[in-house]
DNA sequence: ACCTGAACACCGTTCAAGT
DNA sequence: ACCTGAACACCGTTCAAGT
């Protein structure tokens, strides 16, 4: 007998949301099927539901694996730049965006409204996270004075709706020809006025 | 013979149109189904095909139909307000917003990724509608003075990723409280920033 | 523990045939 | 023109049974 390698498959938890990530970016989400899914990876219709109660908990998986992916991508985005408020708000808008444009199905079932219940509550606890490290950019820029003073969420969600407006319209390809072939310049630019300091003279 | 009323339906595109917005609302888009619906409005399982070549063709058709509400909204809203800048962006916002967490199965199908290519060109076209309300919104204000000089996008993209972000979160639920608590006075003085008019002192 | 195989109720799509 | 009814190939889910 072997020594790992479980009945038929390592680890088919793992192989199902990385395969199912596959036909996701590559064939839609109305074409993703359990049934294939399983047909793809040499095992019985039956077996995925050891792993996952329902199509939709596979669902929920994929999307808190797509909030974690994007943390990581945004902490490692922001720990290769500058200090000043600027520069960090453009490598996390350029992060952002990136992520959105390369995993666009996966940033749609991200947003989603049909999550099963328990899987909302941390999925919006995984997409809170993001948000957080938008707030400690804004937490920064404040205390060197390039972001103007206030409670978090005057100048927060402007900051992350514009960053999650542009993303998500950028990856449904809703963007203007003109606009799609800039770079992000303008955007930052633009975010840049909203959370300026009021002017002290 | 009675005078009009086709052979079992009056009219039964239009009425698998409003019974699919309505499951779609009730139910989410997973439990939509053509055989159901032709099921609640009598029909044969068959008959939808007759006016839906396809599932997609009946999504895309409803996604089309969101798009042109959406648009007329804007225009009532916009035709009921003052000719400042601050005004008519505080009322397309409103609309927006309120359009979008009223239909938020809808707007999600809205944006989706996976229409058909003939219909992609249409819904695009549709949405580059509200996009264009927008951005005469921002032509007038310019003229006004109230908004910056310069090519549309440089401010044109942050007024509409704003609100999109802003309405897109809000209809998927991923604000924190304390944002969606507050209304939308704070998103929009953001906005006013970003489209400030350099200062000519 | 992990998977199989059969069974059930449901799909979407197509196509001859009816009125 | 518009719809029906049967047929086909596919689903998701469940559950006894196997190793």
């Amino acid at each position: 007998m072997h020594t790992r390698r479980r009945y038929h498959h390592g680890d088919l938890r793992a192989a199902l949301l990385t395969r199912a990530e596959e036909t996701l970016r590559e064939k839609g989400p109305a074409a993703l099927s359990l049934r294939e899914l399983a047909r793809d990876l040499g095992v019985s219709h039956a077996a995925p539901s050891r792993h996952f109660k329902d199509k939709q908990a596979l669902l929920d998986a994929l999307a808190l694996a797509g909030f974690h992916r994007l943390a990581q991508t945004m902490t490692a985005a922001l720990k290769e730049t500058g200090e000043s408020f600027a520069e960090r708000l453009r490598a996390g808008a350029h992060a952002y965006v990136e992520f959105a444009t390369a995993n666009a199905e996966l940033l749609d079932l991200m947003y989603a409204i049909k999550h099963t219940p328990e899987a909302s509550e941390e999925l919006s606890a995984a997409s809170r996270r993001w948000i957080e490290q938008m707030e400690s950019l804004i937490i920064e820029g404040q205390h060197r004075g390039e972001v103007r003073d206030g409670p978090l969420e005057s100048v927060g969600t402007g900051v992350f709706s514009t960053l999650h407006g542009y993303a998500s319209l950028a990856a449904s390809d809703s963007l203007p020809a003109e606009v799609r072939a800039q770079d992000l310049e303008e955007l930052v630019a633009f975010i840049l006025r909203g959370c300026a300091p009021e002017k002290t003279g």
